[in-house]
DNA sequence: GAGGTTTGGTCTAATTTGGACTAAGTTAGT
DNA sequence: ACTAACTTAGTCCAAATTAGACCAAACCTC
């Protein structure tokens, strides 16, 4: 019955670290920060987790309720120690899951319409997702940094973003070419091969590029 | 009871489309083909599905067993049928969850030795990442593509890992400067502003030049 | 013929999600 | 002053999913 902490709990733990939150806030900027992009959570379980920190005695919490209930935690000296050891621990890399690219994947390529459709949506989502972003950017620069997002760090996660949306379009724009050039039936496999023997040239020169260990 | 058909399924009934596999195949397929990248997911489920699609009757289970247990599966009508209607449906925008970036969110950015440390991490993660990608595909140009992964679509799937691969470093020389020239405390609020403001323009130039809709 | 590796899986607890549900305060219109 | 609609601030639960331990047969190697 020895509960464990998991990643949502100690990203919330961080959060306390900076000043005491409702769970409602907590919630609120996991789903509308950047936060979102590199953590995104269910709300049942955002509001579950600060419950364990405080079962646990990482964090304290206090009803401050006016009428209307409202528990606000703040983070204890031995929730700032947990911090710190996960802190300081590996970190782990981006996993991903594409359903759009998924399906492309798995459409049959001589079907050149459900193919572009498919290529249109992807660039639809891409925008929105940049749309959203810049949203954020601008919310942040109309209420000030201060009031929601202090940290330098932020603004560097948000850089992620931005890098990923123009690598995401860049690649959408090769894409188009092969619905302008698609390889006929017996060249497929030709065609295939051309492709991946770029990648492979492409990967080994950032490897050397940037692998310099 | 009525069980419901899910992504892994679907995407697993996208492979049974192409030829009849053993669950094994399907299982080292889904674990060492990009499809790692798009749609990881475990063991455990990998080996549970094909039995789902079965007991649905959208796939056919059968034994084919000299000496070993080994259960080959083959799509039915049906399960075209219903991968069809899957595929024509709407996709959905890429989620991603990364720990180290979370990790370099929640640390204290005046902490430079530590920023440097996750820094350095995050880049070896990156590589490794590209090293793995690139390990596929050495081995797909190895075997030749027919192997394992014929459809044009794997390919062009590739690409995106290295687009990403290549934004990801592009982010990280990046954030060498913030280490080589980090701001004042006083001066972070203006300085992480600078960077919205950036990233802002940015987000603006890439909506209007390919969102033209 | 002993030991290690690969093949081909099963099983379970714990985690996580998705989404329905509540209930109180707040605002806008009549 | 009354009520409808919306936002705030959550709870609850079944179902999906993961992590990872476990198992056993077949193969390779010495």
């Amino acid at each position: 019955m020895n509960e464990s902490i998991n990643i949502t709990a100690y990203s919330l733990l961080g959060l306390l670290a900076k000043r005491p939150w409702s769970t409602y806030e907590l919630v609120a900027f996991m789903e509308r920060s950047v936060l979102n992009y590199i953590l995104p959570r269910t709300r049942s379980q955002l509001y579950n987790e600060p419950k364990k920190l405080a079962r646990l005695g990482l964090a304290h919490a206090r009803v401050a309720g006016a009428g209307r209930k409202r528990t606000v935690y703040s983070i204890t000296p031995e929730g700032r120690a947990a911090l710190k050891a996960w802190l300081a621990g590996p970190g782990g890399a981006q996993k991903m899951e594409y359903l759009s690219l998924l399906k492309l994947y798995l459409t049959d390529c001589r079907d050149t319409t459900a193919v572009g459709e498919r290529l249109a949506g992807m660039r639809r989502e891409v925008l929105d997702t940049a749309r959203e972003a810049l949203a954020q950017i601008e919310r942040i620069e109309n209420t000030g940094v201060a009031l929601e997002d202090t940290a330098p760090m932020a603004s560097l996660a948000t850089r992620l973003a931005v890098h990923h949306s123009k690598a995401q379009l860049a690649w959408l724009d090769e894409l188009e070419s092969y619905l302008a050039d698609p390889p006929s039936a017996d060249a497929a496999a030709d065609w295939a091969m051309g492709h991946y023997r770029h990648s492979a040239r492409q990967l080994r020169a950032l490897i050397k590029r940037h692998g310099d260990t």
